[in-house]
DNA sequence: TTGTAAGCGTTATCAT
DNA sequence: ATGATAACGCTTACAA
């Protein structure tokens, strides 16, 4: 009954005789004793740990990846870890070094960030101090960052999403078609926005500055952002949004100045949040794959999957009542 | 240069000469040093963490829930552990007993369980073992449980929110009100019809049990149910929905029935979720504060706030146009 | 102010 | 089949 032979029990050792080992766990069901697996971790053996990092938990975007993500954690037996940084790259900084005092085997970093090279500089500087720990990073919902091949990342296809709604749109007939929601400097309106100009272009539309408009990423922002948009005499015909929930303040605009949706103007969403597709009218929208976007970022994290440092997921556009 | 004097420096000891100081953080910095927190935290030293356990992440109940204790958590520098039992009880009892390996400060078990001794013995039991290495159960979104008052639980009043969505229908002067989404045996389901069983006797109404509908909690299984419930020729004036994704089928149902809302049947929903308020009409539902379950949740759990064994938050009762 | 030595709970190695 | 010992990376008396 040493500590030697404990441990082979609880390794699930062969050469072990049954009877000291019924001995053993006998003893540890008396004590309540368990294994202390952060001496194991220690040790570099046992369980590994997957973290989550996120600007913020709110929405079910986020929840999604984070989600899926755990799913395959939790699946194989290893630890999740959830953060958010609330936006603060300070706290972000303070974070990722928290999490590589923990020796876990990946970090999600999930969403948007500003665009240009300052984040793909401090991305870089994460992956090589996680990689010093043995870590990984792992970009999840945020465009490939194509300086740096290093960085590994899962993305989904915003551009296309955007593209193909745009499509659809001049398909009915739309020729005045805005985009709204617009927030500078940051990727995923960046990507969108592309993703709207492309598909303008595709039509040999001229993208005009004035139908673009910036405006706060809820729906109150959106509301009174549309407001305005929508009061001008030469109004556009159709709105492609940032996301759902920008799509949802644009609805009350419409609906607070008389205009019919699509008849008056013609609405398009982005996410496919739960419940637009309830909406009067049906929210024509994006439907991301938020959920595997998670899943294939921990699967990459954890090594389970193939990766060649992208992984880019499509999206689909789901066409209601709410375009034509 | 010893390792203690290195400890002493990442410890933020004052005995320690500036110079010294320095040179070990040089060469901390040169090497990418960062102290094992595994190390640290096998000795009960460090960090805490803070576990969230539930039986899916999906929808907003739960994720904000999460997220609010995640709030908590992360704010005090503390970990945070998020994982999923996918409603099984096996995977259950195993997650309790990983997350006891982990030595963490609390364990949060939340949501809806089956009703009865079973799952209060069961919890009993986590607590002891939790208990045994130093780490707190709390119980989230989960009725107190009555036996056993060592189990610490933060909750929400499920009852009396429907029991004032019942008397605000009677003060609209329906008679005939249905509750709709009846899981039986489950604990949240339990409560709220409770709540709806209440208002009712307020009222001096009988409880009619054909009026009492099972389904599944999702908003098809909700629309089916609800479309023979409306096709009876007795069918009730009002429906009090599980929740707003039942709500949303009920929605559905009246709509391919030609029913107006709430003009042939007026529909309360429970949970607040975004959006429902941008339905036509307008869901009147009853709030939750789920993200300030999850808070109260982690705080009781880190011993950050007074508790005397049970905490429960008010719900509101929000009035739009699917109700008089 | 700094260093030495012991101990935290594991597991791997090498006996026995 | 079992046990003793060293090692993991840290902290904390206790000395120096």
């Amino acid at each position: 009954m040493s500590l030697t032979t404990a441990s082979r029990v609880f390794a699930d050792h062969p050469s072990v005789r049954p009877a000291t080992r019924d001995r053993v766990l006998a003893a540890a069901d008396d004590l309540g004793y368990v294994v202390n697996a952060l001496a194991q971790a220690m040790m570099g053996l046992g369980r590994r740990t997957v973290a989550f990092v996120a600007a913020h938990m709110i929405g079910s975007t986020f929840a999604d990846m984070a989600a899926g993500a755990e799913s395959v954690a939790t699946a194989e037996g290893n630890l999740f870890l959830l953060s958010t940084t609330g936006e603060d790259p300070a706290r972000e900084r303070d974070l990722m070094e928290t999490l590589r005092e923990y020796r876990p085997a990946a970090v999600l970093l999930a969403g948007s960030t500003q665009t240009g090279e300052e984040f793909e500089q401090r991305a870089v500087a994460y992956a090589e101090a996680l990689a010093a720990v043995g870590a990984r990073l792992v970009l999840v919902g945020h465009p490939a960052c194509p300086g740096s091949k290093s960085i590994l990342s899962v993305d989904y296809d915003q551009v296309g999403g955007v593209r193909r709604a745009v499509e659809h749109l001049v398909t009915g007939g739309h020729r005045r078609i805005a985009f709204l929601g617009l927030i500078p400097e940051r990727t995923t309106p960046a990507e969108r926005l592309r993703g709207y100009e492309l598909g303008l272009q595709d039509a040999g539309l001229p993208v005009d500055p004035s139908l673009v408009i910036e405006c706060a990423n809820d729906s109150d922002g959106a509301r009174v952002a549309a407001l305005s948009l929508l009061s001008r005499p030469d109004r556009p015909t159709a709105l492609v949004c940032l996301t759902d929930g920008v799509a949802v303040g644009v609805y009350r605009a419409a609906r607070s100045l008389g205009l019919a949706i699509p008849g008056d103007v013609a609405i398009v969403g982005f996410d496919d949040a739960p419940i637009v597709a309830d909406l009067t009218p049906a929210l024509t929208t994006i439907r991301v794959p938020f959920w595997e976007v998670g899943v294939h970022g921990a699967r990459v994290a954890l090594g389970l999957e193939e990766y060649d440092g992208h992984v880019q997921l499509p999206t689909e556009l789901i066409v209601r009542e709410s375009s034509p």
